[in-house]
DNA sequence: GTTCCCATGTAACCCGTTACATGATTTT
DNA sequence: AAAATCATGTAACGGGTTACATGGGAAC
């Protein structure tokens, strides 16, 4: 059986923990929780639950809604949670991908008018600061809540956040060497 | 004109960095440069050859030799210099993506032992650790020249070395929290 | 009365991957 | 005799994306 990706998994574990939300809520709550380190977009997640409810591994049920269009809920089976514990238990082959397109133009700022080096930099410590914000938002309201999820939650947030501070710093360095540097 | 993916100016800004090499060599050239946040695999590379030498932005030739299979060798052409500063110049979508099993898993981690999230970031730093090291190496490589190509490496892969270090910090926060935890 | 929210879906594309094939030469 | 290096390529797959379609109710 052909192995499946972790974007399944990662959507049935957000059913898991989200019980009986429907995939447009899911497609919100991805958004907000782990978009930040597994980014999915409506389609994908569409794609999956379907997957998911072809395998057994969660039930579609049809809600019915007076002040709103119907919809369909999700809940996590038995055999989706035993699917769940298996993934969660095979030591991870570490699957982890990186690509950043302000990181390759700055691979050839040699190519580049020092102006568009700069500018590339405080572009890139925008784009910076805005997620690190995000990320700040975040902590802050899982703060409140003092669940296991909660903290899960808050550690990747802020793993993100440890993240973005250091990249940020790694800025400052980046300049003072442009300024001591001639050209 | 459907607008190219960065992975080909990411090419095009090897060969014109590496004139004259083959696709085997700037397959490996790719490998260790911006392997770290732009990875692109040999068959992928081949196409983006095929692709640059088509539109004309680099010129391919012939070469035959003696004691190894004759090869093709690449250079970049005017049209494709253009190409290049003008990508270059256009003021960056910042597009960069990050995704990671390990975060991931660590996100469900309420649905775990307690020895798997322990054994879960101990293969986390472990990996960090060994990309940490990668990165170390190849600054010590370019820390002996000191054209303004190899500070742009340098700095690329120095944004490696800090964004793991942050992380393996992270980790360290992490295992205290499991600690003071009771579950 | 236009815009936003809810809600699900289709179509088309292509980037990137893995696996495999080939074959000569050089090194162990 | 086996393995590594050089060198290029084919085949097949699928994950993920963007763009678009639809339509009713609520809000401004």
């Amino acid at each position: 059986m052909a192995e499946l990706p972790d974007t399944t998994y990662a959507v049935l574990g957000l059913i898991d923990k989200v019980p009986g939300a429907s995939g447009y809520e899911l497609v919100a709550v991805a958004g907000r929780s782990f978009a930040h380190f597994w980014p999915i977009s409506q389609t994908l997640l569409y794609r999956e639950l379907d997957r998911l409810t072809g395998l057994g591994w969660v039930a579609a049920t049809r809600v019915e809604q007076l002040h709103a269009p119907s919809k369909w809920t999700y809940h996590i089976t038995e055999a989706g949670q035993q699917a769940l514990a298996d993934w969660l238990a095979t030591p991870t082959p570490a699957t982890s991908s990186f690509r950043s397109g302000a990181l390759l133009r700055f691979f050839f700022a040699y190519r580049m008018h020092p102006d568009q080096v700069r500018s590339l930099l405080a572009d890139y410590r925008t784009a910076l600061q805005a997620q690190a914000e995000e990320l700040m938002a975040i902590m802050d309201k899982l703060a409140a809540v003092s669940t296991p999820a909660a903290r899960a939650g808050r550690l990747t947030a802020l793993h993100g956040l440890r993240t973005a501070e250091a990249r940020l710093q790694w800025i400052e360095e980046a300049e003072a060497q442009l300024g001591e540097g001639d050209s």
